[in-house]
DNA sequence: TCTGCCATGTAAGCCGTTACATGATTTT
DNA sequence: AAAATCATGTAACGGCTTACATGGCAGA
C-alpha cells in the first residue's frame, strides 16, 4: 500500500523523502497518521533498488517550477517508466487488502488515473466488505443484545450506523461511475479540471491539472 | 489492548481460547475482524505466565451456567485476583494509545466497569483526538482543495463527515454522563448478569432513565 | 467413514513503530 | 549564538498475520 502511494504521489511531482511524508498524511490523512522515517527511508531504498524510482539531481538550474520549500534539494526521487508500468499494475490489481480502509483508501486517492471499469470493480468489492460488517453488527444488535451492557450496545449502534452511511456513500458513487459522472458536488462546474472519465484504451492519465502543486506559500 | 480485552472478557466469564476468539470479534467486531490465533494463544500463555489468569479445570459439575456451545472444555481460562487488579489499572491507565480507534473501542466496551471520572476523562481525550483530525481535514479542504483531484476530494469530504458525525455522538455521551445518564434504551437495568465491579468508590452506574437515543429515524 | 467444525498451538515473516544518531539551513 | 525546523538515515523491537501441524468430536 505505501509503495503504491509513493509511486502515486511521486507520479505527480518528484519529490524528496521529506516532503513525501507530508503529502503522504495530507492525501491520506483520513486513513493513517503519518508514516514514520523509518518505514519511509528504507521502502524507498528498496523501490530504487527495484528501478522503480531513481534519483533526481535538483541543480539550481533544473529548478524551473518553484516547487517546493527548499530549492537545495537534498536526495530528491522521481518515478521512472518502470516505475509507472508498476504503479498502474498495482492499481488495477485487486486483492482482499483492497477493500481494507486503508487499502481502499489508497486506491481510491487515485482513482482519477484508473480506468472505470476498476474504478466500479473496487468500490462495489468495497461495497461489499462494508455490508458484510454491517450484517455482522445487525446480527449482534438483533441476537444478541440483552447480553451486552448498555456501553457496548452504543458503541455497536455507531458502528453500525458508520456502516450504513458507509454503504449510501458507496451506493451513490456507483451510481455516478455507472452514469459517467465524477464525484463531487463541485463547487465550480463539474470539478474543477477535466473529468476522469475517457477510460477507453489507453487508461493513462488524461492533461488535467495544469497545477504546479506548492506546498506553502 | 488484546490483553485488556482478554482480561475484561474473562472477568465476565471463564472461557477457552477458542470462544474468547469469537466473543473478541463480536464484542469489538466494529474495530478489527476477529484476531488470529498465532496471537491469541501466546498472548494466553504470557497472561498465565504473568499470574493474571489460570486454568480451570470444567468439570461437569462447575458447568453451573450453561454458557456457550461447548460444555466439556478444553482449557479454560478464568481470571485471578491479580488479574481483576491488572484489569482495573489498566482500565484506568490512559496513554495515547487510549485515543485510537482500537484503544477507545476496547476502553467504551468496558465503561460500564469504570468510574465516571474516568469515562469522562476518555470520552473527552477520545472527543480531542477526533477533533484534531477533523480539523486537519478541513485545512485541507479550504487550503489546497484547488490541487487534489475530485476522488481525493470525495474522500476527505466523507472522512470530515465522518469526523464530525462522531465528535457530535461523543458530545452526546459526554452530556449524558455529566448527567448522570447510560447510554442506550436499556432493556432491563445495567446488563443482564452481573452487576459490574462496585470499584471502590461507589461511583457505578446510577439508575437511568429509558431515554431515546435519536441519531437515526 | 469421512467431512466439517471445534480446539490448540508453533514458526516465519511482514509491516510498521520508537528511539537513536547525525547534520544542514533558517529563524530568532 | 541558539533554537527550531528540515532532512536523512539505522537498529531494535513489537504486534499481528499467514501457514503449518495436530488432534478430538459430531453428524452426513
Amino acid at each position: 500500500m505505501l509503495e503504491l502511494a509513493i509511486l502515486g504521489l511521486l507520479q505527480e511531482a518528484p519529490m524528496h523523502g521529506y516532503e513525501l511524508r507530508k503529502e503522504l498524511a495530507t492525501k491520506l490523512g483520513t486513513l493513517r497518521a503519518a508514516i514514520s522515517y523509518g518505514t519511509l527511508y528504507p521502502t524507498l531504498k528498496r523501490l530504487k533498488l527495484a528501478g522503480w524510482i531513481g534519483e533526481a539531481e535538483m541543480t539550481e538550474t533544473s529548478d524551473i517550477i518553484p516547487p517546493m520549500t527548499s530549492k537545495r534539494g537534498r536526495v530528491v526521487y522521481k518515478i521512472t517508466a518502470e516505475g509507472k508500468e508498476r504503479f498502474a499494475d498495482l492499481l488495477t490489481q485487486t486483492g482482499p487488502e483492497t477493500y481494507d480502509d486503508t487499502g481502499f483508501g489508497v486506491h481510491f486517492t487515485f482513482f482519477s488515473r484508473t480506468d472505470r471499469a476498476t474504478r466500479l470493480r473496487i468500490l462495489e468489492g468495497r461495497r461489499r466488505r462494508v455490508e458484510e460488517r454491517r450484517e455482522g453488527l445487525r446480527e449482534v444488535l438483533a441476537r444478541a443484545a440483552d447480553r451486552l451492557d448498555a456501553y457496548t450496545l452504543e458503541l455497536q449502534r455507531h458502528g453500525l450506523d458508520a456502516c450504513e452511511r458507509e454503504v449510501r456513500w458507496l451506493e451513490e458513487l456507483i451510481t455516478n461511475e455507472r452514469s459517467g459522472q465524477t464525484p463531487g458536488r463541485s463547487r465550480f462546474g463539474p470539478a474543477g479540471a477535466q473529468p476522469a472519465a475517457t477510460p477507453a484504451a489507453g487508461s493513462e492519465t488524461p492533461p488535467e491539472q495544469p497545477r504546479p502543486h506548492l506546498d506553502r506559500p
